[in-house]
DNA sequence: GGCTGTTATTTGTAAATGCAAATAATTGGC
DNA sequence: GCCAATTATTTGCATTTACAAATAACAGCC
C-alpha cells in the first residue's frame, strides 16, 4: 500500500470525520445532534419507519438508535408507536416539535451540502454522489 | 433539501460506516481495532510523529488518540519518546512487534480497497479520491 | 533572566457506542 | 392448534469517545 492519502477508506473516513465534526459543532446551540438529526432527516422523508429500517438507513446500530429514540422521544421529538400488523415492531413518527427542529436544521445541512461541494461543477457532484452510493453497494459484499 | 441519498454528507457518512464496520470485524481475530490501525499506517508511513499530527492525519480527536496510544503501548504495538528539541512533545514509534502487526493489516486493507471500488476504473477511482481530497480541503473553509 | 501568552499532551467526566444476551412476537411446519 | 426457528426491539455491560480543564514546557519581550 503506498501512501496514505491515496487509500480510499483512510480518504472517506477523513473527509466524512470532518463533516460530522463541523455539523456536530452546528447542532450543539441547537440542543441537538448529529445522529438526531439523521434520525429526524430519515423520518421527513418517510414518516413512520420502523427501528430497523431506520437503523439500516441511518448507518446506526440498532442498540445505539434504541437509545437516540429514547432521548429523542424524552424531548417530545419523535413518537414510538406499535406497528400496525406486528406486534413485535415499532413505528417512530416525528412529532411537530420533531418537524420544527427539522425546519431549522434544513438550511444548515444546504449549506454543508454547498460547502462541501464548493468548486464542484453539476456534474462533478453528480459523479462524486453515483461513486459513492456504487462503494457503498460494493462494501454490501463482504457484509456480516 | 430533496431525498435522503442524494445529500452528499448522508452519502459520505453511510458509505464510511460501511467499510468501517466490516473492517473493524476483520481486524478483530487479530485483537487490533480499526483506529489502531489508522495509527499503525500512519507510523508506517512516516515513523516518530508527535500526538498531534497524528490526530491530525488520522481524524482522531488528540485526546481520544492519547489513550488509544495508551492501549497500544501497553500491547507493546508502539512506544512514546520525548521530542527532541521540545519537551512538551512526544514522538509515537512503531514496535517490531506493531510493524509485524502492521503487515499482517496490510493485505486486508489492500483487499478493503480492491473490493470498495470493484467496478470502477482506474479513471473512475482516481477521480473519486480527487474529489474526496478536495470535499476535505473544502471542510476546512468550517473548522473550529 | 523572569513574566505572559501560546502550544503539546494528558486527565476528568459524562455521554455515546457496539456487541451479545434477553425479551417478545411472528411464521411455517406438522 | 402447538413447537421450533426466525425476526424486531430492547437491555446489560464494558469500551470508546469527546469536550473541557489541568499540566507542562516553550517563545518572545522587557
Amino acid at each position: 500500500m503506498g501512501p496514505l492519502d491515496s487509500y480510499l477508506p483512510y480518504l472517506l473516513n477523513r473527509a466524512g470525520a470532518r463533516i460530522a465534526t463541523a455539523f456536530s459543532a452546528e447542532m450543539r446551540p441547537l440542543g441537538a445532534t448529529l445522529q438526531a438529526w439523521r434520525v429526524l432527516a430519515a423520518l421527513r422523508e418517510r414518516d413512520g419507519r420502523r427501528m430497523g429500517g431506520l437503523a439500516e438507513t441511518t448507518a446506526i446500530e440498532v442498540s445505539t438508535l434504541t437509545r437516540l429514540v429514547d432521548n429523542m422521544e424524552s424531548e417530545g421529538l419523535v413518537a414510538r408507536r406499535r406497528a400496525p400488523g406486528d406486534a413485535r415492531a415499532v413505528t417512530l413518527h416525528a412529532t411537530a416539535a420533531g418537524r420544527r427542529l427539522t425546519q431549522r436544521i434544513l438550511p444548515i445541512a444546504e449549506r454543508y451540502e454547498r460547502v462541501a461541494l464548493a468548486g464542484f461543477s453539476a456534474k462533478e457532484a453528480e459523479a462524486l454522489k453515483v461513486a459513492l452510493r456504487r462503494l457503498y453497494a460494493n462494501m454490501a459484499a463482504l457484509r456480516p
